[in-house]
DNA sequence: AATGAATGAGTGTTCATTCAT
DNA sequence: AATGAATGAACACTCATTCAT
């Protein structure tokens, strides 16, 4: 019995690994229901015991991610209190999880920009609370006094977010090996020197 | 004659025109040829005396559309020495570009990710180039003491680009308009400010 | 054991009620077993314990429907033995059951007379079982003198069914409702009236 | 150019009569559209280029059959005004139009009945036009005094349709032979008699 | 050059039936 | 006896591409 149920888990688990799998090979559109099905060993209509369609497979998949990654940052945020901390943990788990994954990571540089206009819509929600999140660390460091309350903090997170999502996106279509960290702390250089109180440019 | 050698480039580019529309508005995988040749208003197998095959007809929408950036930019460069000025110029090109041909924006944002590997890595190079223009730049900067040197110019270019391009599709996934001077500056402003020489970070 | 027994019997009966359940409501392509499985409220799998397959469990419950209709006429001929009240007994009957079991009787509307060959040509024996108690009938109200000799017993047999048959089936489906007894009884007047004997109709 | 606008006509026809030909095989739900295709000589992809979908080939080859029935009726209606005749014209069409087109009437006998409702509901309105045809001339009967006025046209219309449409499905499903004219005129025979003034049944 | 009718391979999903438990 | 997870064949429909006109 305990068999059955973790043969049960195991094959709903091997059936959002596969999905990753091909996709990330193939692309959404390009992947048949029938090629996931075989790479993860079980039968076409076996998909449709534990998924409703096919985009309810890759929702799934892009859900589960994202939730790891921010169930991640909010846990780490209880230690980590000082803003620029925290902006160069956030770096960090984003590049890391991307580095530990990395067939998740080629789909959400391919698939979830797509205009698979039910996927796009739906993991923009998930972009939109990553940004949030950027921009609630930035104001408060406003208010602390350490960032230049002269810039938007939207602007900023934006960035933020598209400076390290397009390193990925390199690395993933080059196949570079990057080290998380190293990576982050680069970004981050940057980006707070731009940021930090104090330094403003004279344009 | 002339009327016939006119009409015959005018249904080239109306082709491409109407596939760029198309695909904008339901994306790659959701375009039929039989809609873009409407769209054209072509019949369906024309598209094929113009084109080796719908692929194509994409690769060469976005083909164009890059190479009139990057001559734009390459032409500009002759007048615009200062590297940050230079780098100014190219935020603002890229943002301009795309609020003018919004179409050609939206589907750079979509298509051009998208896991389709014959246009995934042909638009590769496309960025290649790119960010090749801005490290040049930033080498430049830093050769002539105006940007620090401890920082990679390839990092801070991915990070211009990718700050911009976010930007971009932040707004044409909400629909939200906005001015190109201003925002390119605003982007502009933190990185040089991040990047100018003597403000080092002392993390 | 008894218990055992009975819900041996009880879950048979079960199956085959769910079955002229949802297949009146859906039709008989449309209502997968899982469906019927579902209303009799066993699995999908035990219905394969009662019954060979899907085709023979509609096949035994019309099989059982036409054998109740078939033995309540045989039993009552042995108190009615007038022809003219028998052929009014048989329609009667015949609206009755079907008033009563409202959903097999739109079930033998649709689906009976669908051409999932396997169950018309079988239904046709209930039919042919049908149409030779009439004939009967009138043939033995010939040979007393009581019908007119100058019709086809047969045709006048199909032609009692086909009235009710279709009366039954434009009530089916308009949802009317009707009055077994003054229904037949209408029926029957017109067709007594048109085989009673010395009323040869001059054309 | 004639024969292309032939062929096209031919090729829209050459569907509609195999999937009556399929249809009354084999059923609507045992027809593949590829069946249909087969028979009618072209590929897969040609049907819907003349038809919306399988549905609409089925309700057009339906419609086209019945507005023929009702077309011709009704030109014979200006010459026959005697509404015994009227009625007799009736039943000879029906099983005429039937011995002529024997798959479209297996097809009727069988599909139209069916529960996939979409065809069921649409092709009760073509026996409601029936229906009120047959019940004018009762009505118009009755008003000349020739026929009964104690009994409703409504039964009587259907009796008609029914008796003559059971007789059609008897002969459909024995592939017995059987002459229009003749079985007509015994039909009508017993339903003329029946209804015929001065003949009131004394029960 | 231009057309658009024709093709037929390809795909998401359903469901009757089986069988290990 | 009973279950229900698993199977995989089947099917309606789409669409890139071709080619006769």
């Amino acid at each position: 019995m305990a068999a059955s149920a973790a043969s049960l888990k195991e094959k709903y688990q091997r059936i959002l690994d596969a999905a990753v799998e091909v996709i990330a090979e193939n692309g959404y559109f390009n992947s048949p229901v029938s090629a996931i099905a075989a790479r993860a060993g079980v039968a076409d209509g076996t998909i449709y015991l534990y998924f409703k369609s096919k985009d309810d497979v890759l929702r799934t998949a892009i859900d589960a991610s994202f939730n790891r990654f921010h169930q991640q940052v909010l846990e780490q945020f209880e230690t980590i209190t000082d803003p620029r901390e925290q902006l160069l943990y956030i770096a960090q788990v984003h590049l890391d999880t991307s580095t530990a994954d990395r067939n998740m990571a080629i789909l959400m540089q391919t698939e979830v920009r797509q205009s698979a206009r039910f996927i796009a819509e739906f993991s923009h929600h998930h972009l939109v609370k990553y940004i949030q999140l950027v921009r609630e660390v930035i104001r408060r460091g406003q208010s602390q006094g350490i960032f230049r309350k002269d810039v938007s903090d939207g602007i900023v997170a934006h960035c933020m977010f598209g400076a390290i999502d397009e390193l990925l996106s390199s690395a993933v279509f080059t196949g570079r090996i990057y080290d998380a960290k190293t990576t982050a702390a680069q970004v981050l250089n940057v980006l707070l020197n731009g940021i930090t109180s104090g330094r403003e440019h004279a344009s």
